[in-house]
DNA sequence: CTGCATCCTCAAAGATACTG
DNA sequence: CAGTATCTTTGAGGATGCAG
């Protein structure tokens, strides 16, 4: 009923230097998480580890597709921004160990808020490009 | 206090059939967002839209280090998902107003919470990074 | 003023094979 | 088991020129 004036305090309602730098937006906080969560993997992987803690081969053959660089690549990249950690068990032949950080779990609250929004969304968003498409000329 | 058991109910917390299938993530609607939010230019201009309507050479002019193909790019990959508006002004020279749809102006209360913890949580991001890239053999 | 067309660069992502 | 190394492909992004 009133959602014709949503009054979110956020940094996205704060004023910005127009022209916006080029400093404001290379290396803004902002884009930095969304580069990261909208990757192919990075999201998929933390869903997975937001249930319980895998290793290595558990998660690649949890996650169809994904290839095993791929899987590294990812998982460095979550530990290196500390929302993901990992555990080498001396053990032979070593197991490894995912989880998330404490971190990692604070960051999937306004991951599935965003998420729920994508998914009740997805028609309209779905209908809307049906629309352009019929409308251009390819 | 209680934020050591958060329970948001959500897309995110449902069962997920494990190995979770190709399609599955392949066209998932949350990636599907993610994505486009992550890229350079979106978030900065729905930002922009989110305060008032601008023509086609005023964001260009707003947005430092934005290039003329990107913005007409990033601009139609927003239409097309229905998130922005166009509207031609017939008069000479032609212009061309851009505004934020109704289901644009939905999407900003999602995207404020995560950016919000993206500029929270920018100090803990940047502080891991150097205890890695300080650990890595580079 | 508002674009589209063309050419270019570079990094992300994927395929495949090999290793401690 | 848990990766690294190498090669190839793809697409995002940028520079520039032309057009309605």
């Amino acid at each position: 009923m009133s959602d014709t004036h949503t009054d979110v305090p956020s940094v996205l309602t704060a004023p910005l230097p127009i022209p916006v730098p080029l400093e404001e937006h290379r290396a803004c906080p902002v884009t930095d998480v969304l580069r990261r969560a909208g990757d192919r993997w990075s999201v998929l992987i933390m869903i997975l580890l937001g249930k319980r803690s895998y290793r290595f081969n558990e998660l690649h053959r949890s996650i169809e597709g994904i290839s095993q660089r791929m899987l590294t690549r990812t998982l460095r990249g979550l530990e290196r921004d500390g929302l993901v950690s990992r555990t080498v068990h001396p053990s032979v032949p070593p197991t490894v160990e995912y989880d998330l950080t404490s971190l990692g779990r604070t960051f999937l609250g306004p991951l599935s808020t965003l998420a729920d929004w994508a998914v009740l969304h997805d028609p309209d968003i779905a209908a809307a490009r049906e629309r352009h498409d019929a409308h251009s000329p390819h």
